[in-house]
DNA sequence: TTTTAATGCAACTAATTGGTTGCAAATGTA
DNA sequence: TACATTTGCAACCAATTAGTTGCATTAAAA
């Protein structure tokens, strides 16, 4: 089965688990109770979450408590790294021709 | 059917898509060329790509180029952001955490 | 010790996904 | 006009997904 990071987060419910959690760990019915479904169902995206090392589980007794790996997510940050420069060579494309534009307003605006 | 720009990237076909058209405009066979599936299947996730607005077409007598709509991606940047406001605040916890150890180092390391 | 609570795991199911083949439509070319 | 090329769309299929219910295990509490 796959499972990537890309993977474990285009869930929407995964994502708010997710957004739930990078706050402080919580436990599995803790988490379930935000949710409009079974406790089991919750269960199976923590486990999705803990086998791409999303989240890391903490043993309390009978309880489990469930935290976020922030680092990993600083992988999908990475990916998005090749289109931050795009965004940049753009934006300066633009700024450039924005100048050009203010520089020569007088002539080339008047063709 | 969820069609959302996290679902759209999940699929590493999909991010193998965006990678190529964020270079330059291409058409479907040249897309196509670059995978070991068929035309058709391609075409399926150009489909997926162009509804969720990841990439928009420039019809060229019959063929139809595909390029990146690199401000669509801004938007998993801006779900990062969230995380990032936390890495900071992890960082500067670790940071406070070693310059305490360094300016103790005869005391508190000590006990 | 008995009972209750928290959790994980397995079996099942309906919907979705990612691929296929086949075909029709539209544009360019001989 | 006739033919080849580029593309999209529909039907089909196998695998995966996201949920369910039921049950076993373990730890705390009565």
């Amino acid at each position: 089965m796959r499972r990537d990071i890309f993977q474990a987060v285009a869930d929407p419910t995964r994502r708010a688990i997710i957004a739930l959690i990078a706050v402080q760990a919580m436990t599995p019915n803790a988490i379930a109770d935000n949710f409009d479904m079974t406790r089991q169902a919750v269960s199976k995206h923590l486990r999705i979450l803990t086998e791409c090392d999303l989240l890391k589980q903490e043993q309390k007794g009978r309880e489990i408590y469930y935290s976020l790996e922030i680092d990993k997510m600083k992988e999908i940050d990475h990916w998005l790294e090749q289109f931050r420069k795009i965004w940049e060579i753009r934006f300066n494309q633009l700024d450039h021709l924005l100048s050009t534009i203010k520089n020569n307003k007088n002539d080339e605006l008047a063709v």
